[in-house]
RNA sequence: GCGUCGGUGGCGGAGUGGUCAAUCGCAACAGACUGUAAAUCUGUCGCCCAUUGGGCUACGCAGGUUCGAAUCCUGCCCGACGCACCA
């Protein structure tokens, strides 16, 4: 049998799969990884929020593949940048955070995504680092320095910028220094490469300018794709949609979330969110293209994405609790339970549970016919119905709920 | 600094003295259909109490005029644009 170049295989599924562009180029990243030296590589973190879902996985399995190529891996903490608040979120304006707000976020943020890139990793292990280290110590004359190497013509091309002024809507000095210090923070750690998604280009390419005028060396830059439904273009993972899939969800959850994506997404979230071959992807893809129901491999998808982070015998479980609920129509085997008073008014557990948002809210699911009684099949439509033995209710089209009393 | 226009519900955007909790579109929620997908149809979509119905809060903020204001007046805050400034 004829040796295997494993490395220039992984070098090559390093280089494409979930990318969605390289600064300057790909031969040219290429060539430095096949160089022999070990490059110093880099993903940023914002503190501020700790909740990750799977479109966030993406980069961290493409970290995860030049981990094992052996190169030096660093997640950076942005709590200084966090601070200032970055311009390619809506909000500009954001309160500074504490430093236990940020060690606490921190420690979230390992949990969850340290079931996708292994931290401690005996041989190479991943080093965090906190940017107010550098930051924090900039005076104004480094500060003018760093802006004297942009001009406000450069600035203005990023297209949240341009999109902005077109549509009149203002646009702070301030959010010009935030490329300025995700660049810099490029320039105080020394590193070759930077991996973030493409709504980070900007940000990253100010970085690689900034390393080439302050080191005179190059920074490559590589952009990871954002997790869209091909057919409209819009993100499938939405934390205010709901649509968004969190890493520490619990398996039903997961599962549930995961068959609610659209089926045009069912490839491109095997391929950005799981460990699975590009091989064994592409032989689902052939299934879908020869008429294969979308479910079955929506299915796969969601027992794949349970097992990554709860495990295989959790993931079986999860497909079968799903299936009994929504396919077969049964009431689920497990299902969370509420302890109310006897006599007490079903609206109240269901605002105090989270199912509406207020009283008016959970009175229309009364009237909408939202509230099922799963045992006798019936509606209960009366907003002032009383709790008076114990229940089994389906609220809406994905709450199930056992109510005991 | 001066001037013009503007600040309305998750977003976009109507409304310029009463019939406005506020047209409409998007998003969202629920029902039907279904594969908890998409598409389609129907209903809902500030909060609180209620069976019809009632109350409360809200149209940048604070006052005022009026029987009555999102709508008129005054002051303040914020923004876009233009002019001025460019030592």
């Amino acid at each position: 049998m004829p040796r295997l170049n494993t490395r220039d295989a992984a070098i090559e599924e390093a280089l494409t799969r979930s990318v969605a562009a390289i600064y300057p180029d790909r031969s040219a990243l290429r060539s430095a990884l096949r160089s022999g030296r070990k490059l110093t590589i880099y993903v940023g973190i914002d503190p501020t929020a700790p909740y990750v879902h799977i479109g966030h996985s993406t980069n961290y399995l493409v970290l995860e593949r030049f981990q094992k190529l052996g190169h030096r891996i660093v997640v950076l903490v942005g709590d200084f940048t966090a601070m200032i608040g970055d311009p390619s979120d809506k909000k500009s304006a954001r309160q500074p955070l504490t430093r236990d707000e940020v060690r606490h976020n921190l420690a979230t943020f390992k949990e969850q995504i340290g079931k996708v890139l292994d931290f401690k990793n005996a041989e190479n292990p991943v080093a965090f680092k906190f940017n107010s280290e550098w930051l924090s110590k900039l005076t104004f004359e480094d500060v003018i320095g760093l802006a004297s190497n942009f001009t406000v013509q450069q600035m203005l091309e990023r297209d949240m910028f341009e999109k902005r002024i077109a549509e009149g809507k203002p646009l702070f000095v301030h959010e010009f220094f935030y490329p300025l210090m995700q660049g810099y923070d490029s320039v105080a750690m020394d590193v070759d490469l930077e991996i973030g998604g493409t709504d980070q280009t900007f940000n990253m390419l100010a970085g690689r300018t900034l390393v080439e005028r302050y080191k005179q060396r190059e920074k490559f830059v590589l952009t990871t794709t954002l997790l869209v439904n091909p057919a409209t273009g819009e993100k499938m993972m939405s934390k205010s949609l709901g649509t968004g899939i969190g890493l520490n969800e619990p398996p039903a959850e997961m599962f549930g979330k995961t068959m609610a994506l659209p089926d045009e997404g069912i490839i491109q979230t095997f391929i950005d969110c799981t460990r699975l071959s590009l091989p064994e992807i592409d032989a689902k893809r052939r299934r879908l293209v020869d008429g294969e129901n979308p479910k079955t491999l929506k299915l796969e998808l969601a027992h794949e994405l349970v097992r990554m982070y709860h495990g295989a015998a959790a993931a079986t479980a999860a497909r079968a609790g799903w299936e009994a609920a929504f396919s077969e129509r049964r009431i689920p085997d497990s299902l969370p339970q509420i302890k109310v008073k006897k006599g007490s008014p079903l609206i109240d557990t269901i605002v105090a549970n989270g199912f509406a948002p207020s009283k008016t809210a959970a009175r229309r699911l009364f009237t909408d016919g939202a509230i099922h009684n799963l045992e006798t099949d019936k509606r209960i439509n009366d907003p002032t119905a009383t709790v008076n033995a114990p229940l089994v209710l389906k609220i809406g089209k994905k709450h199930f709920v056992r109510i005991v009393v």
